[in-house]
DNA sequence: AAACTGTTCAACCGCATGGCC
DNA sequence: TGGCCATGCGGTTGAACAGTT
């Protein structure tokens, strides 16, 4: 103890003394009212640390899933150390939490996407915006209430590595088991080109290029079917000089679409975490043309209608 | 069974920032 | 406007636990 403060593990009566008194009264003024009205003899940092890492309802304390590795992966490699970034596309983790496991498990399985961000942070003037990682995924088998289809857009820069090690997660993918009554959603193929020194800068911005084909329905059915698990590798310029996007591959998102939906927004339902978006992005802003190309029609989420709202998080 | 080593997780610390007086 | 204080954030530390020898 220093200065009267009481330190070290926290003990089952003052955690319940503050999750009682917080969820009867909020916070309040400050952390060290807190903890001076509940008599904790805790300094308000730590009630408050507390409080974040481990009382705050929502709060996920399982083992991270392989969509949320791959998230913190690409996240680090792209903002750093930024945990609190990281953590606000995890929903239910803490930038404690994702800290923590990166530095304990994942520097260490994925090595290359430590060296990336080393490579990258001493030029923050090389960072030239919206490398953004959005994941959409479910892990829960037994759920079948949304129209979502389960999809995920990861966008990278493509800095070649010998990949002697575990590639950065580039894949997107639906953990839950097919459905054979899903219906199939189109495959769009794009140019193949490699077109690392054209472009435009505005292909930059959006991420994607426009796709030359579509095909969906009987054309799939013919033979032409979406890859399982479902990839949709997106290159993005290399740095320091950002080159043009080029969508070098193809492949797109075929998912089951669920057949009872719920609209969290309207219902105010507590979405699952298993289910919940993870990025504040909503997926109608990742590519509107990709949307509408491929017929998904996506209800934007509540709050972040704005597309700057959450822009700023990757910037 | 004991000692040692490695891993995980939570608490703590220092610094930066912003709000208030 | 400057000082004080609370908060937020990222880095570090250390206790507890698990695995190995």
């Amino acid at each position: 103890m220093r200065g009267g403060m009481k330190k070290g593990k926290w003990s089952k009566e003052e955690d319940n003394l503050i999750k009682n008194h917080i969820e009867k009264y909020g916070i309040g003024r400050s952390w060290q009212g807190l903890s001076n009205t509940l008599g904790l003899q805790r300094c308000g940092r730590s009630c408050r640390s507390r409080w974040l890492n481990y009382l705050r309802p929502g709060l996920k304390h399982g083992n991270f899933t392989a969509a949320e590795e791959r998230i913190i992966c690409e996240m680090y490699s792209k903002r750093g150390s930024c945990w609190s970034i990281i953590a606000a596309v995890l929903p239910g983790r803490t930038d404690l939490a994702i800290k923590n496991y990166w530095n304990s498990t994942l520097k260490k399985r994925f090595p290359r996407a430590a060296r990336s961000r080393r490579r990258t942070s001493s030029d923050s003037s090389d960072d030239t915006g919206p490398d953004l990682t959005l994941v959409v995924y479910n892990d829960d088998e037994s759920t079948s209430t949304t129209t979502a289809p389960d999809l995920a857009l990861i966008v990278y820069n493509e800095e070649e590595e010998s990949a002697a090690e575990p590639e950065l997660p580039l894949v997107v993918y639906n953990e839950e088991e097919e459905s054979a009554a899903a219906p199939e959603l189109p495959l769009v193929l794009y140019n193949e080109e490699e077109s690392a020194t054209a472009g435009s800068s505005s292909s930059h911005s959006s991420g994607v290029d426009k796709p030359v084909a579509v095909l969906s329905g009987s054309q799939l059915q013919a033979g032409l079917q979406p890859p399982p698990p479902i990839c949709a590798p997106v290159q993005a310029g290399a740095q320091p000089s950002p080159p043009p996007v080029t969508l070098v591959k193809e492949e797109l998102i075929s998912a089951p679409v669920r057949t009872s939906p719920v609209d969290y927004h309207q219902t105010g339902e507590e979405m699952d975490v298993g289910w919940a978006l993870m990025s504040p992005m909503p997926l109608s802003y990742m590519d509107p043309d990709l949307a509408r190309i491929i017929g998904i029609d996506l209800p934007p989420i509540a709050g972040f209608e704005d597309i700057g709202s959450f822009l700023s998080f990757f910037n």
